[in-house]
DNA sequence: AATGAATGAGTGTTCATTCAT
DNA sequence: CATGAATGAACACTCATTCAT
């Protein structure tokens, strides 16, 4: 637990945050930041070491409690089609609270060497998906769910149709007609929730006739 | 149709689509550019004006044809559901051999305020959307399909299962055992294409019971 | 009588004149004296005002004592060559104890147009240039010496050799196959040391024959 | 042959040896130099890489054709006494007009852990130390030299001489009561090089009598 | 008396682009 | 038509120093 950031460093992990979002990491320079953050260019390098580090300190802020939310579902008394949805639901709200900061976790890292911490970030992918598996293998065990399902790509579907509906935001906006922030969270959370849920569900439970 | 590119551009436009597929937009110089297609560094201001519009040539070459393929695969003489199949496979395998550029397609871009020519990236979008309504209008019209599903939401699903997938290529290649290249691009042709496939049929065909 | 240095300080000095001497004053930065020394970053400024003063303290510190050994040497009964061969000795043990102030001293402030303390350096040199013209003086009166010799030139001849010998021991330990430290300072102790003696002992009595 | 250097390349490099000269290689800032050649700071990365590659351009060039000059001396029909004379003033002309990077050469290169171009400065130091070599064997095989001197350590004792005068300048210019730059120079040309011969001249032939 | 926090100037280097030829 | 040379702005980062406590 050396996550004791002080204000001005949770001041800059903020500003650093929406900049990312925004910008993407190479996007953004540290300049941009200290000037959002009304901080002086040096305290970044002073508080956090270098750009980079920043950059993990604000993964670990913003990944931290998700492992915990997970492992409380889990234990909780609830149908394992239920528990999926809460699951959906649980990661949508989550990453769309922290929408810059996934993008980041999930594609703009991937296409960098970089030597950061991933160590961790691959552990917490893991264990996401470990706790995806319990439930699954909970309702192939009950009956409710098939068995002939290929539980590791549960997870791409259901963040990936997050993200591209995300990283495609005004085209969406165009052809949904969402005319404002709030239509369109509102989408997020009704809508597209409900899509992702319906689509796992399907997959979970439909009996698959006869071909393919 | 200004797309006649010389070889020297050509080489340079196949190099830019290396580098950003590895390295991202920001990620990539021209001076890296210039140097892997052994050009001099201003020929890229030269033949493209700028690097923004670099980017924006590949985009228009690499999405070329798209929409022709799918305005064929809709006078196929096929059943809705195989031809949704078939869609899906065409993204897959399209995306697949332009991985780089799709992802700067549907994950850079969106992040930048970028000027360039997102007018046509849309309307190309528009017109994929269309497509795919058509052909589920047929399959509910036909009654194989359901009639409440978000049709929007369905290229998300196709698409952001599959970049889902890719930008978490190593973590996908450590859990799935998948060691080699080859190993990793069969998997992506049949069992991620099997899986998306699985997902949206499932999603258009189930009967989802009472509840929800 | 200003140098009633602490604890501290005293480590704080000790530190630099390691680091001064591996990388010269402008290659130390404060950040590596005080992270060497465990001590805050802001002591530095806070004992010694500054970089440039804490080197003074530093040049103060090991330059002290000199005048005093020197001044023995003279009131010695020995014969003048003897003395020559003493304060060489004095010279190098002391120099080679201190290697890296006497660098910054000789060289590396010659070429700043620093502020500091010359001048009592310069008087330390003037002081140490006084006492070689007495022992040569004396040596000349009593006909054991040539009188044609540059007294003031023999400081550079004596520390010079030294000097060049130490800034290019990598070079001498490669060509004189000195493989270790210790058959490095021994070098210097004996062979080194007994050059210098030998060659001002020629110098200050030889009888050039005719021409030049 | 590589050392085909433009005008502006010659130019950058002048300044670069000035300054180097006045400050130190760590104390001089390739905008110093960018604003004394009145170049684009860009220039110095442009042309020569890095700061470090500028200052093994200059040393290169610096260097370049001492080794034939060397070797010319040794094929002179020159007494051996002679041609150490010769060689003394050759060096200390040389150096003269090479100040600033013959002090960065032998002295604040050894403190650095410098990666540059250093074999071949061993090189070049190796070459002059078997050119010596010869000519003080040949001096010894004709019995006009004395057998039992360390060779290595001559030119040490010639070039410290000379950097440590040069070193103390203006201590030297005090005490020998040099006013002007010519004073100075002059001084180097006459006393200090004939102080010099003289010095390595009564080492190589002094008969040391009895004792040490 | 002592220090963690903070500063502004400075570092070497790389950037996309332009210009003269 | 093509390019080597050149540019000024920007980059991440480190510097010695100061200040409030």
């Amino acid at each position: 637990m050396e996550t004791a950031f002080n204000d001005k460093q949770i001041e800059i992990l903020k500003v650093a945050e929406t900049l990312f979002a925004e910008k993407g990491f190479d996007g953004t320079s540290i300049r941009d930041i200290s000037k959002m953050a009304k901080i002086n260019i040096a305290m970044i390098s002073y508080y956090f070491g270098s750009k980079e580090r920043l950059l993990e300190s604000l993964l670990s802020l913003k990944t931290s409690g998700l492992k915990e939310e997970l492992e409380n579902l889990l234990e909780e008394n609830l149908e394992p089609v239920e528990k999926i949805n809460r699951l959906i639901e649980l990661y949508i709200n989550r990453i769309n609270c922290n929408r810059g900061i996934y993008r980041i976790l999930h594609f703009e890292l991937s296409s960098k060497k970089r030597i950061l911490n991933l160590q961790s970030l691959a552990e917490l992918k893991k264990g996401n998906l470990r706790s995806l598996e319990l439930i699954v293998q909970e309702g192939q065990s009950k009956g409710a769910f098939r068995k002939d399902v290929s539980i590791p790509l549960i997870t791409p579907t259901i963040l990936g149709t997050f993200f591209h509906f995300q990283m495609n935001k005004p085209f969406f906006e165009d052809i949904l007609n969402l005319k404002t922030e709030v239509q369109y969270d509102n989408y997020i959370k009704n809508d597209l929730t409900k899509h992702i849920q319906q689509t796992i569900k399907a997959l979970l439970i439909h009996e698959i006739a006869t071909n393919n």
